[in-house]
DNA sequence: ATCCCGAGGG
DNA sequence: CCCTCTGGAT
């Protein structure tokens, strides 16, 4: 086993024990809406878009449904979320193809999720992992791809490397639970702007404990 | 690299 | 006022 992926599996460890429950916070009870609400968490608290689905979902209960609404009802509906036109123009257009193309269904195959718009890795990632338990790669949003460089698990800013190096150093059945831990620490310790290091229960695997940010970063 | 965009915190 | 929040498309 390789250096790196020794204090992977220490990192592992370490966030179920601090994090045991992780899981996703947004709330679905189907594929279809899975993808809505992950859509809808572009740049946006998981809480605000609790707050704006329950209705969403109420109205639409089909693909076919949502794609039939009109852009600027679906507008107002999810204006809190931010971003409201592309993600409603994203919405439409990616229920419009499963309705068509898909049968109704959410594709369960990363390549077929690619191709709806609005989806990339991530949120395929959040779908294929949550909704099928089949993931095919790792979630890699902010939090993930943050916390991965902190903890010496890789040193790519590009989301896709970061991805590439989680899935090299973690076994495919902690994939889904990783991120969920990861994005829990990065919400309540591990924070982008101040890091609570000094009562971070994990401070004693992290290399960046008492670094400055940007100090020697670049050379 | 830049744009889309609201809401809440410091 | 600044920044950040489970991104994606151009």
């Amino acid at each position: 086993m390789t250096e790196t992926k020794k204090r992977a599996a220490a990192w592992g460890e370490a966030l179920r024990k601090a994090y045991p429950e992780a899981r996703c916070s947004l709330h679905f009870e189907t594929p279809f809406q899975l993808l809505v609400a992950t859509i809808l968490s572009a740049q946006c608290t998981d809480e605000k878009v609790n707050q704006v689905t329950p209705a969403l979902f109420k109205r639409c209960t089909t693909p076919a449904s949502l794609a039939a609404m009109a852009q600027e009802d679906l507008e107002r509906m999810i204006h809190a979320t931010g971003f409201f036109r592309n993600k409603a123009k994203a919405l439409i257009g990616a229920a419009g193809m499963i309705a068509r193309d898909f049968e109704g269904e959410v594709p369960r195959g990363m390549d077929e999720l690619l191709r709806l718009p609005g989806v990339a890795r991530k949120t395929a990632n959040v779908v294929l992992g949550n909704a099928y338990g089949r993931a095919e790669g790792v979630v890699v949003d902010t939090h993930v791809g943050r916390l991965a460089r902190r903890m010496g698990l890789t040193k790519e800013n590009d989301p896709a490397k970061v991805e590439a190096d989680l899935m090299r150093l973690f076994p495919k059945e902690e994939w889904v639970v990783l991120a969920h831990r990861l994005i829990a620490h990065g919400r309540a310790v591990c924070r982008a702007k101040s890091p609570s290091c000094g009562t971070c229960s994990l401070a004693h695997l992290c290399p960046k404990v008492g670094v400055p940010e940007r100090a020697g970063s670049r050379s």
